[in-house]
RNA sequence: GGGCCGUUAGCUCAGCGGUAGAGCAGCGGACUUUUAAUCCGUUGGCCGCGGGUUCAAUCCCCGCACGGCCCA
Protein backbone atom coordinates (compact mmCIF):
# COMPACT_ATOMS: atom_id res chain seq x y z
CA UNK A 1 0.00 0.00 0.00
CA UNK A 2 2.68 2.86 1.02
CA UNK A 3 5.87 1.65 -0.59
CA UNK A 4 8.12 4.18 -0.75
CA UNK A 5 11.29 4.70 -0.17
CA UNK A 6 10.96 5.70 3.69
CA UNK A 7 9.36 2.29 3.87
CA UNK A 8 12.11 0.73 1.85
CA UNK A 9 14.64 2.18 4.31
CA UNK A 10 13.02 1.19 7.57
CA UNK A 11 13.11 -2.45 6.24
CA UNK A 12 16.40 -2.60 5.28
CA UNK A 13 17.58 -1.52 8.71
CA UNK A 14 14.85 -4.24 10.49
CA UNK A 15 16.80 -6.89 8.11
CA UNK A 16 20.05 -5.80 8.97
CA UNK A 17 18.98 -5.30 13.07
CA UNK A 18 17.80 -8.78 12.79
CA UNK A 19 21.03 -10.13 10.95
CA UNK A 20 22.92 -9.08 13.79
CA UNK A 21 20.71 -10.76 16.24
CA UNK A 22 18.59 -7.85 17.75
CA UNK A 23 15.19 -8.71 18.72
CA UNK A 24 12.67 -6.09 17.45
CA UNK A 25 10.20 -6.72 20.13
CA UNK A 26 10.99 -7.95 23.13
CA UNK A 27 9.14 -7.15 26.40
CA UNK A 28 11.40 -7.74 29.20
CA UNK A 29 12.56 -4.14 30.15
CA UNK A 30 10.49 -2.52 32.76
CA UNK A 31 11.52 1.23 33.22
CA UNK A 32 11.94 2.05 36.88
CA UNK A 33 11.20 5.72 36.45
CA UNK A 34 9.07 8.25 34.56
CA UNK A 35 10.40 11.19 32.75
CA UNK A 36 8.64 13.57 35.45
CA UNK A 37 9.32 11.89 38.27
CA UNK A 38 12.86 11.99 37.28
CA UNK A 39 12.23 15.99 36.28
CA UNK A 40 10.40 17.00 39.54
CA UNK A 41 12.45 15.02 41.90
CA UNK A 42 16.21 16.08 40.36
CA UNK A 43 14.68 19.18 38.94
CA UNK A 44 16.53 21.55 41.71
CA UNK A 45 19.87 19.36 42.24
CA UNK A 46 23.21 20.97 40.50
CA UNK A 47 25.73 18.75 38.51
CA UNK A 48 27.70 18.20 41.62
CA UNK A 49 25.16 16.52 43.76
CA UNK A 50 24.00 14.43 40.58
CA UNK A 51 27.55 13.28 40.31
CA UNK A 52 27.96 12.05 43.84
CA UNK A 53 24.25 9.71 43.32
CA UNK A 54 25.42 5.98 42.76
CA UNK A 55 21.56 5.52 41.93
CA UNK A 56 20.80 4.11 38.55
CA UNK A 57 17.74 5.41 36.41
CA UNK A 58 15.78 3.55 34.14
CA UNK A 59 12.92 4.92 31.38
CA UNK A 60 10.90 3.34 28.77
CA UNK A 61 9.24 5.40 25.51
CA UNK A 62 9.32 6.77 22.04
CA UNK A 63 12.06 7.61 20.71
CA UNK A 64 11.10 11.78 19.56
CA UNK A 65 14.09 13.62 18.63
CA UNK A 66 17.60 12.48 17.48
CA UNK A 67 20.32 15.25 17.68
CA UNK A 68 23.76 13.10 16.59
CA UNK A 69 27.32 14.55 16.64
CA UNK A 70 28.64 10.88 15.07
CA UNK A 71 30.15 9.20 18.26
CA UNK A 72 27.62 11.06 20.69
CA UNK A 73 24.21 12.04 20.25
CA UNK A 74 21.03 13.73 22.42
CA UNK A 75 17.73 12.10 22.32
CA UNK A 76 14.11 13.44 23.32
CA UNK A 77 12.53 10.38 24.93
CA UNK A 78 8.31 10.59 25.43
CA UNK A 79 6.96 8.14 28.02
CA UNK A 80 3.31 9.22 29.33
CA UNK A 81 4.57 11.53 31.74
CA UNK A 82 6.08 13.70 29.07
CA UNK A 83 9.97 14.32 27.53
CA UNK A 84 12.92 13.73 28.81
CA UNK A 85 16.73 14.10 27.37
CA UNK A 86 18.78 11.34 27.16
CA UNK A 87 22.56 11.21 26.33
CA UNK A 88 24.23 8.67 23.90
CA UNK A 89 28.00 8.00 23.63
CA UNK A 90 30.29 5.55 21.89
CA UNK A 91 32.60 5.48 24.68
CA UNK A 92 29.58 5.07 27.43
CA UNK A 93 27.47 2.28 25.81
CA UNK A 94 28.54 -1.17 24.64
CA UNK A 95 29.83 -1.55 21.05
CA UNK A 96 26.67 -3.55 20.25
CA UNK A 97 24.26 -1.23 21.84
CA UNK A 98 25.74 1.68 19.84
CA UNK A 99 25.53 0.35 16.68
CA UNK A 100 21.77 -0.72 17.49
CA UNK A 101 21.61 3.22 18.46
CA UNK A 102 22.72 3.98 15.06
CA UNK A 103 20.13 1.83 13.30
CA UNK A 104 17.26 3.62 15.24
CA UNK A 105 14.83 6.08 14.08
CA UNK A 106 12.62 8.74 15.30
CA UNK A 107 9.02 6.85 16.76
CA UNK A 108 11.02 3.52 17.61
CA UNK A 109 10.19 2.56 21.20
CA UNK A 110 13.44 2.04 23.26
CA UNK A 111 14.44 1.59 26.97
CA UNK A 112 17.83 3.53 28.56
CA UNK A 113 19.24 3.13 31.42
CA UNK A 114 22.34 4.49 33.18
CA UNK A 115 22.77 7.90 35.43
CA UNK A 116 22.08 11.31 35.64
CA UNK A 117 23.99 14.82 35.07
CA UNK A 118 23.77 18.12 33.96
CA UNK A 119 24.58 19.00 30.31
CA UNK A 120 26.83 22.48 29.54
CA UNK A 121 23.40 24.04 28.89
CA UNK A 122 22.32 22.76 32.18
CA UNK A 123 19.79 20.74 30.91
CA UNK A 124 18.87 17.59 33.32
CA UNK A 125 19.91 14.50 30.98
CA UNK A 126 19.97 10.71 31.60
CA UNK A 127 23.28 9.10 30.14
CA UNK A 128 22.75 5.81 28.95
CA UNK A 129 24.56 3.18 30.16
CA UNK A 130 22.46 0.82 28.40
CA UNK A 131 20.02 1.20 25.17
CA UNK A 132 18.09 -1.41 24.11
CA UNK A 133 15.03 -1.20 21.46
CA UNK A 134 11.52 -2.43 22.34
CA UNK A 135 9.57 -2.23 19.33
CA UNK A 136 10.62 -0.89 15.79
CA UNK A 137 8.22 1.75 13.96
CA UNK A 138 8.35 1.45 10.84
CA UNK A 139 6.47 4.48 9.49
CA UNK A 140 7.78 7.94 9.75
CA UNK A 141 6.18 10.45 12.70
CA UNK A 142 4.75 14.04 11.83
CA UNK A 143 6.38 16.59 11.51
CA UNK A 144 8.25 17.61 14.62
CA UNK A 145 7.68 20.99 14.54
CA UNK A 146 3.97 21.86 13.11
CA UNK A 147 2.80 18.47 14.71
CA UNK A 148 -0.33 16.85 13.10
CA UNK A 149 -2.25 19.68 12.16
CA UNK A 150 -4.74 17.65 9.76
CA UNK A 151 -7.94 17.36 11.46
CA UNK A 152 -9.06 14.27 9.31
CA UNK A 153 -5.79 12.44 10.07
CA UNK A 154 -6.35 13.76 13.89
CA UNK A 155 -9.24 11.65 14.50
CA UNK A 156 -8.68 8.86 12.52
CA UNK A 157 -5.18 8.04 13.47
CA UNK A 158 -5.68 8.92 17.11
CA UNK A 159 -2.48 7.72 17.97
CA UNK A 160 -0.73 10.05 15.95
CA UNK A 161 -2.42 12.89 17.36
CA UNK A 162 -1.65 11.63 20.65
CA UNK A 163 2.29 11.28 19.85
CA UNK A 164 2.70 14.53 18.15
CA UNK A 165 0.67 16.57 20.21
CA UNK A 166 0.92 17.17 23.49
CA UNK A 167 -2.04 19.15 24.40
CA UNK A 168 -4.16 16.67 23.30
CA UNK A 169 -3.13 14.40 25.97
CA UNK A 170 -3.72 16.68 28.70
CA UNK A 171 -7.22 17.20 27.10
CA UNK A 172 -7.59 13.04 28.10
CA UNK A 173 -5.84 13.53 30.96
CA UNK A 174 -8.34 16.49 32.45
CA UNK A 175 -11.29 14.27 31.37
CA UNK A 176 -10.71 11.53 33.42
CA UNK A 177 -9.49 13.55 35.98
CA UNK A 178 -13.18 15.22 36.10
CA UNK A 179 -15.16 12.31 35.87
CA UNK A 180 -13.00 10.69 38.82
CA UNK A 181 -13.91 13.97 40.85
CA UNK A 182 -17.51 13.48 39.52
CA UNK A 183 -17.32 9.52 40.94
CA UNK A 184 -15.88 10.84 43.96
CA UNK A 185 -18.38 13.96 44.61
CA UNK A 186 -21.50 11.49 43.89
CA UNK A 187 -19.58 8.93 46.07
CA UNK A 188 -19.55 11.58 48.93
CA UNK A 189 -23.11 12.09 49.14
CA UNK A 190 -23.95 8.35 49.47
CA UNK A 191 -25.30 7.87 45.68
CA UNK A 192 -24.73 4.30 44.23
CA UNK A 193 -23.09 3.77 41.01
CA UNK A 194 -25.37 1.40 39.03
CA UNK A 195 -25.04 0.25 35.33
CA UNK A 196 -28.62 -0.68 32.98
CA UNK A 197 -29.30 -1.64 29.73
CA UNK A 198 -27.87 -0.56 27.01
CA UNK A 199 -29.56 -2.60 24.74
CA UNK A 200 -33.52 -2.21 25.50
CA UNK A 201 -36.64 -2.78 24.27
CA UNK A 202 -37.81 0.45 23.62
CA UNK A 203 -36.23 3.52 23.67
CA UNK A 204 -37.08 5.85 26.72
CA UNK A 205 -36.25 8.36 28.74
CA UNK A 206 -35.63 11.11 26.37
CA UNK A 207 -36.77 12.37 23.35
CA UNK A 208 -34.49 11.27 20.40
CA UNK A 209 -34.66 8.85 17.31
CA UNK A 210 -32.75 5.41 18.32
CA UNK A 211 -30.51 3.12 16.81
CA UNK A 212 -31.87 0.09 15.89
CA UNK A 213 -29.98 -3.55 15.97
CA UNK A 214 -31.49 -7.14 16.51
CA UNK A 215 -30.64 -10.00 19.11
CA UNK A 216 -30.53 -13.35 16.97
CA UNK A 217 -31.28 -15.48 18.96
CA UNK A 218 -34.62 -14.61 20.70
CA UNK A 219 -35.26 -13.01 17.24
CA UNK A 220 -36.06 -9.36 18.84
CA UNK A 221 -35.51 -6.16 18.10
CA UNK A 222 -33.49 -3.82 20.33
CA UNK A 223 -32.75 -0.27 20.57
CA UNK A 224 -29.43 1.50 21.84
CA UNK A 225 -30.42 3.47 24.60
CA UNK A 226 -31.33 7.27 24.46
CA UNK A 227 -30.91 7.58 28.44
CA UNK A 228 -31.00 5.16 31.23
CA UNK A 229 -33.78 7.19 32.99
CA UNK A 230 -36.64 4.87 33.22
CA UNK A 231 -34.35 1.82 34.48
CA UNK A 232 -32.76 3.91 37.27
CA UNK A 233 -35.92 5.08 38.31
CA UNK A 234 -36.80 1.41 38.44
CA UNK A 235 -34.16 1.08 40.80
CA UNK A 236 -35.26 4.45 43.15
CA UNK A 237 -38.74 2.39 43.37
CA UNK A 238 -36.43 -0.47 43.88
CA UNK A 239 -35.37 1.31 47.21
CA UNK A 240 -31.88 1.79 46.03
CA UNK A 241 -32.84 5.73 46.67
CA UNK A 242 -29.79 6.92 45.48
CA UNK A 243 -27.87 5.85 42.31
CA UNK A 244 -26.19 7.75 39.26
CA UNK A 245 -24.63 6.21 36.61
CA UNK A 246 -21.83 7.54 34.15
CA UNK A 247 -21.89 5.98 30.41
CA UNK A 248 -22.80 5.95 26.78
CA UNK A 249 -26.42 7.36 25.68
CA UNK A 250 -26.98 6.85 21.91
CA UNK A 251 -28.76 9.08 19.27
CA UNK A 252 -29.60 8.61 15.71
CA UNK A 253 -29.32 12.07 14.98
CA UNK A 254 -26.84 14.82 13.38
CA UNK A 255 -23.47 15.18 13.62
CA UNK A 256 -22.19 18.87 14.68
CA UNK A 257 -19.15 20.02 17.04
CA UNK A 258 -21.87 19.70 19.99
CA UNK A 259 -23.06 16.05 19.04
CA UNK A 260 -21.46 12.69 18.74
CA UNK A 261 -23.59 9.68 17.99
CA UNK A 262 -22.44 8.72 21.01
CA UNK A 263 -21.87 10.77 24.11
CA UNK A 264 -21.26 9.95 27.75
CA UNK A 265 -23.55 11.39 30.37
CA UNK A 266 -23.90 11.17 34.07
CA UNK A 267 -27.46 10.23 35.15
CA UNK A 268 -28.64 10.65 39.08
CA UNK A 269 -32.02 10.35 40.79
CA UNK A 270 -32.15 11.74 44.64
CA UNK A 271 -34.89 10.55 46.69
CA UNK A 272 -37.03 12.91 48.67
CA UNK A 273 -35.44 15.98 47.09
CA UNK A 274 -36.59 18.61 43.83
CA UNK A 275 -35.49 20.08 41.28
CA UNK A 276 -34.82 22.67 43.74
CA UNK A 277 -32.50 20.39 45.72
CA UNK A 278 -30.83 19.68 42.26
CA UNK A 279 -30.01 23.37 41.37
CA UNK A 280 -27.81 23.62 44.49
CA UNK A 281 -26.34 19.98 44.47
CA UNK A 282 -25.23 20.69 40.63
CA UNK A 283 -23.57 24.08 41.80
CA UNK A 284 -21.70 22.36 44.28
CA UNK A 285 -20.51 19.84 42.19
CA UNK A 286 -19.23 22.08 39.38
CA UNK A 287 -17.77 24.49 41.86
CA UNK A 288 -15.77 21.19 43.67
CA UNK A 289 -14.72 20.09 39.84
CA UNK A 290 -13.34 23.81 39.21
CA UNK A 291 -11.83 23.82 42.18
CA UNK A 292 -9.62 20.98 41.53
CA UNK A 293 -8.87 21.77 38.07
CA UNK A 294 -8.39 25.78 37.96
CA UNK A 295 -8.39 26.16 41.57
CA UNK A 296 -10.29 28.69 41.38
CA UNK A 297 -14.36 29.46 39.67
CA UNK A 298 -13.64 31.44 36.79
CA UNK A 299 -11.97 29.98 33.31
CA UNK A 300 -11.94 31.03 29.58
CA UNK A 301 -14.21 29.14 27.42
CA UNK A 302 -13.49 30.33 23.36
CA UNK A 303 -12.88 33.84 24.16
CA UNK A 304 -15.25 34.58 27.09
CA UNK A 305 -15.29 34.41 30.79
CA UNK A 306 -17.32 31.86 32.81
CA UNK A 307 -17.90 32.69 36.65
CA UNK A 308 -18.92 29.46 38.33
CA UNK A 309 -19.20 31.50 42.18
CA UNK A 310 -23.07 30.48 43.50
CA UNK A 311 -26.13 30.74 43.22
CA UNK A 312 -26.16 30.87 39.55
CA UNK A 313 -29.49 33.02 37.36
CA UNK A 314 -32.44 31.43 37.63
CA UNK A 315 -34.65 32.23 34.89
CA UNK A 316 -38.09 30.86 33.96
CA UNK A 317 -38.98 29.82 30.55
CA UNK A 318 -41.40 32.40 30.61
CA UNK A 319 -39.53 35.21 31.90
CA UNK A 320 -36.74 34.50 29.40
CA UNK A 321 -39.09 34.27 26.75
CA UNK A 322 -39.97 38.09 27.72
CA UNK A 323 -36.48 39.74 28.60
CA UNK A 324 -34.55 37.39 27.00
CA UNK A 325 -36.51 37.44 23.29
CA UNK A 326 -38.38 40.27 23.47
CA UNK A 327 -42.10 39.01 23.54
CA UNK A 328 -44.86 40.61 24.49
CA UNK A 329 -47.00 38.98 27.39
CA UNK A 330 -49.69 38.32 24.61
CA UNK A 331 -46.77 36.55 22.43
CA UNK A 332 -46.28 33.45 25.19
CA UNK A 333 -49.72 33.37 25.83
CA UNK A 334 -52.10 33.39 22.72
CA UNK A 335 -51.21 30.32 20.56
CA UNK A 336 -51.95 32.19 17.24
CA UNK A 337 -49.34 34.87 17.90
CA UNK A 338 -46.81 32.39 19.55
CA UNK A 339 -46.83 31.22 16.00
CA UNK A 340 -46.46 34.34 14.40
CA UNK A 341 -43.48 35.05 16.49
CA UNK A 342 -41.90 31.82 16.15
CA UNK A 343 -41.94 31.78 12.10
CA UNK A 344 -40.74 35.49 12.68
CA UNK A 345 -37.90 34.32 14.11
CA UNK A 346 -37.33 31.36 11.70
CA UNK A 347 -38.16 28.34 13.74
CA UNK A 348 -38.99 25.41 11.99
CA UNK A 349 -42.65 24.56 13.47
CA UNK A 350 -46.10 23.27 12.97
CA UNK A 351 -49.29 24.91 13.70
CA UNK A 352 -50.65 21.72 15.17
CA UNK A 353 -47.42 21.49 17.10
CA UNK A 354 -48.85 22.51 21.00
CA UNK A 355 -48.41 25.68 22.35
CA UNK A 356 -45.56 24.35 24.84
CA UNK A 357 -43.42 23.14 22.09
CA UNK A 358 -43.52 25.83 19.92
CA UNK A 359 -42.41 28.37 23.46
CA UNK A 360 -39.59 25.99 23.76
CA UNK A 361 -38.55 26.28 19.83
CA UNK A 362 -38.55 30.26 20.30
CA UNK A 363 -36.25 29.69 23.35
CA UNK A 364 -33.95 27.41 21.59
CA UNK A 365 -33.91 29.76 18.20
CA UNK A 366 -33.10 32.86 20.41
CA UNK A 367 -32.26 32.43 24.13
CA UNK A 368 -30.20 29.70 24.45
CA UNK A 369 -27.46 31.39 22.76
CA UNK A 370 -27.71 34.43 24.46
CA UNK A 371 -27.50 32.44 27.90
CA UNK A 372 -23.09 32.42 28.37
CA UNK A 373 -22.86 32.70 32.59
CA UNK A 374 -24.31 29.80 33.97
CA UNK A 375 -28.06 29.48 34.17
CA UNK A 376 -30.81 27.58 35.25
CA UNK A 377 -34.05 27.86 33.14
CA UNK A 378 -37.15 26.41 34.95
CA UNK A 379 -40.43 26.05 34.39
CA UNK A 380 -40.85 24.33 31.51
CA UNK A 381 -44.31 23.54 29.51
CA UNK A 382 -45.71 20.07 30.14
CA UNK A 383 -45.98 19.11 26.68
CA UNK A 384 -42.60 19.25 25.98
CA UNK A 385 -42.04 17.24 29.71
CA UNK A 386 -43.36 14.08 29.47
CA UNK A 387 -41.66 12.01 32.73
CA UNK A 388 -41.10 15.53 35.34
CA UNK A 389 -43.36 16.31 37.55
CA UNK A 390 -46.64 19.50 37.24
CA UNK A 391 -45.87 22.29 39.30
CA UNK A 392 -48.16 22.85 42.04
CA UNK A 393 -49.33 26.32 41.39
CA UNK A 394 -50.12 25.87 37.62
CA UNK A 395 -50.71 22.23 35.79
CA UNK A 396 -49.31 23.66 32.55
CA UNK A 397 -45.65 23.58 33.58
CA UNK A 398 -43.12 21.24 35.19
CA UNK A 399 -40.50 21.34 38.29
CA UNK A 400 -38.06 21.11 35.66
CA UNK A 401 -34.65 23.48 34.70
CA UNK A 402 -32.08 23.04 32.08
CA UNK A 403 -28.68 24.48 32.76
CA UNK A 404 -27.23 26.39 30.09
CA UNK A 405 -23.70 27.57 29.81
CA UNK A 406 -22.11 29.20 27.53
CA UNK A 407 -25.17 29.20 25.29
CA UNK A 408 -25.21 25.24 25.19
CA UNK A 409 -27.31 23.06 27.49
CA UNK A 410 -25.17 20.92 29.89
CA UNK A 411 -27.54 19.67 32.09
CA UNK A 412 -31.38 18.77 32.60
CA UNK A 413 -32.95 17.83 35.30
CA UNK A 414 -36.51 17.59 37.43
CA UNK A 415 -38.57 16.16 39.78
CA UNK A 416 -39.95 12.97 39.07
CA UNK A 417 -43.74 12.17 37.73
CA UNK A 418 -44.31 9.60 40.23
CA UNK A 419 -48.33 9.66 39.75
CA UNK A 420 -48.60 6.55 37.54
CA UNK A 421 -52.48 7.47 36.31
CA UNK A 422 -50.41 10.91 35.26
CA UNK A 423 -47.57 9.08 33.71
CA UNK A 424 -50.03 6.67 31.32
CA UNK A 425 -51.69 10.42 30.57
CA UNK A 426 -48.49 12.14 29.64
CA UNK A 427 -47.53 8.59 27.50
CA UNK A 428 -51.12 8.83 26.15
CA UNK A 429 -50.34 12.14 24.61
CA UNK A 430 -46.93 11.36 23.45
CA UNK A 431 -48.47 8.34 21.40
CA UNK A 432 -50.88 11.10 19.85
CA UNK A 433 -47.83 12.58 18.75
CA UNK A 434 -46.60 10.42 17.79
CA UNK A 435 -49.08 8.93 15.56
CA UNK A 436 -49.21 12.78 13.84
CA UNK A 437 -46.11 12.50 12.44
CA UNK A 438 -43.41 12.88 15.43
CA UNK A 439 -41.23 9.96 15.59
CA UNK A 440 -39.25 11.31 18.14
CA UNK A 441 -41.98 11.47 20.19
CA UNK A 442 -41.80 9.03 23.65
CA UNK A 443 -43.54 5.71 23.42
CA UNK A 444 -45.78 3.72 25.96
CA UNK A 445 -43.89 2.10 28.22
CA UNK A 446 -46.55 0.08 30.18
CA UNK A 447 -44.07 -2.18 32.11
CA UNK A 448 -42.81 1.61 33.91
CA UNK A 449 -45.86 2.47 35.09
CA UNK A 450 -46.64 -0.61 36.14
CA UNK A 451 -43.46 -0.18 38.39
CA UNK A 452 -44.56 3.03 39.13
CA UNK A 453 -48.00 1.68 40.41
CA UNK A 454 -45.82 0.19 43.22
CA UNK A 455 -44.83 3.67 44.25
CA UNK A 456 -41.49 5.29 43.64
CA UNK A 457 -40.49 7.39 46.48
CA UNK A 458 -40.67 11.62 45.25
CA UNK A 459 -37.54 12.18 43.85
CA UNK A 460 -35.56 14.31 41.42
CA UNK A 461 -33.05 13.66 38.44
CA UNK A 462 -30.66 14.98 36.76
CA UNK A 463 -28.54 14.07 33.53
CA UNK A 464 -25.26 16.11 32.90
CA UNK A 465 -23.35 15.65 29.47
CA UNK A 466 -20.12 14.74 29.84
CA UNK A 467 -18.72 15.18 26.65
CA UNK A 468 -19.91 19.06 26.84
CA UNK A 469 -18.51 19.50 30.36
CA UNK A 470 -15.33 18.41 29.15
CA UNK A 471 -15.58 20.89 26.78
CA UNK A 472 -16.34 23.62 29.05
CA UNK A 473 -12.93 22.64 31.51
CA UNK A 474 -10.78 21.87 28.68
CA UNK A 475 -12.01 25.05 26.50
CA UNK A 476 -12.57 23.04 23.38
CA UNK A 477 -14.38 24.52 20.33
CA UNK A 478 -15.73 20.64 18.89
CA UNK A 479 -17.14 17.61 20.95
CA UNK A 480 -14.59 15.59 18.74
CA UNK A 481 -11.81 17.00 20.76
CA UNK A 482 -12.96 15.56 23.66
CA UNK A 483 -13.84 12.15 22.44
CA UNK A 484 -11.24 9.38 21.92
CA UNK A 485 -12.86 8.22 18.72
CA UNK A 486 -15.37 10.36 17.52
CA UNK A 487 -17.76 8.91 14.55
CA UNK A 488 -16.58 9.54 11.49
CA UNK A 489 -17.72 8.06 7.95
CA UNK A 490 -16.06 5.25 6.89
CA UNK A 491 -13.87 5.68 3.83
CA UNK A 492 -14.12 3.32 1.07
CA UNK A 493 -11.27 1.84 -0.32
C1' G B 1 -30.39 18.13 3.73
C1' G B 2 -28.40 23.39 2.05
C1' G B 3 -24.32 27.10 1.59
C1' C B 4 -19.16 28.21 1.78
C1' C B 5 -14.13 26.31 2.16
C1' G B 6 -10.37 22.52 1.87
C1' U B 7 -7.83 17.93 -0.31
C1' U B 8 -0.23 19.04 -3.72
C1' A B 9 6.05 14.55 -0.94
C1' G B 10 5.65 10.64 5.35
C1' C B 11 4.34 15.68 7.99
C1' U B 12 3.61 21.30 7.70
C1' C B 13 2.68 24.28 3.62
C1' A B 14 3.79 27.39 -1.18
C1' G B 15 2.51 27.47 -6.28
C1' C B 16 0.41 27.89 -11.34
C1' G B 17 -3.26 27.10 -18.24
C1' G B 18 2.97 25.13 -20.64
C1' U B 19 4.86 17.89 -17.34
C1' A B 20 5.81 20.49 -9.65
C1' G B 21 8.58 23.70 -4.98
C1' A B 22 10.25 24.80 0.32
C1' G B 23 10.99 23.41 5.46
C1' C B 24 11.00 19.15 8.54
C1' A B 25 11.53 13.82 8.24
C1' G B 26 14.55 10.25 5.18
C1' C B 27 19.35 8.88 2.72
C1' G B 28 25.11 9.80 2.13
C1' G B 29 29.17 12.63 4.38
C1' A B 30 31.54 15.88 8.63
C1' C B 31 30.95 16.49 13.81
C1' U B 32 31.56 13.88 21.64
C1' U B 33 27.34 18.99 25.18
C1' U B 34 22.84 19.65 21.39
C1' U B 35 17.81 22.21 22.38
C1' A B 36 13.37 22.97 15.69
C1' A B 37 21.56 21.22 16.61
C1' U B 38 24.76 22.88 12.53
C1' C B 39 27.37 22.39 7.69
C1' C B 40 27.82 19.89 2.59
C1' G B 41 25.32 16.70 -0.78
C1' U B 42 20.82 14.03 -2.06
C1' U B 43 16.24 10.60 -2.80
C1' G B 44 11.14 11.21 -2.81
C1' G B 45 4.82 13.18 -6.23
C1' C B 46 -1.64 9.10 -10.02
C1' C B 47 -1.14 17.64 -7.39
C1' G B 48 -8.19 13.13 -3.62
C1' C B 49 -11.12 10.21 -7.70
C1' G B 50 -13.98 10.37 -12.47
C1' G B 51 -15.54 13.12 -16.60
C1' G B 52 -15.36 17.71 -19.67
C1' U B 53 -13.13 22.26 -22.05
C1' U B 54 -8.24 23.05 -24.36
C1' C B 55 -2.83 22.12 -28.81
C1' A B 56 -1.84 21.55 -23.45
C1' A B 57 -5.24 20.85 -16.91
C1' U B 58 -2.44 20.14 -10.48
C1' C B 59 -4.61 24.96 -12.10
C1' C B 60 -10.81 26.36 -15.59
C1' C B 61 -15.96 23.67 -15.63
C1' C B 62 -19.19 19.43 -13.95
C1' G B 63 -19.84 15.17 -10.90
C1' C B 64 -18.20 12.06 -6.83
C1' A B 65 -15.52 10.89 -2.18
C1' C B 66 -13.65 12.51 2.47
C1' G B 67 -13.06 16.48 5.89
C1' G B 68 -13.97 21.49 8.11
C1' C B 69 -17.12 25.73 9.33
C1' C B 70 -21.97 27.80 9.21
C1' C B 71 -27.22 27.00 8.61
C1' A B 72 -31.58 23.58 9.05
Amino acid sequence: MEDNDLLKVRLEKIAALKAAGVDLYPNDAKPQNTTAEILEGFGGKDGESLARLTEKFSLAGRLMAIRSFGKAAFVKLQDRKGQMQCYIAKNILSEQDFSIFKKLDIGDIIYVSGKLFRTKTNELTLEAQTLRLMAKSIHPLPEKWHGLTDIETRYRQRHLDLISNPAVREIFYRRSLIIKLMRQFMDNHDFLEVETPMMQPRAGGAVARPFKTHHNALDQDLYLRIAPELYLKRLVTGGLERVYEINRNFRNEGISTFHNPEFTMMEFYLSYATYEDLMSLTEELFVFIAQNVFNGLSFAYQGSEIDLTPPWRRLSVNDALLQIAGMEPADVSDPAKTIAFARRVGCDIKETDPHGKILMAIFDEVVEKKLIQPTFVTQYPVAVSPLSRRSNTDPELVDRFELYISGREIANAFSELNDPADQRERFMQQLKEREAGDDEAHEMDEDYVRTLEYGMPPTAGEGIGIDRLIMLFTDSASIRDVILFPLLRTRQE
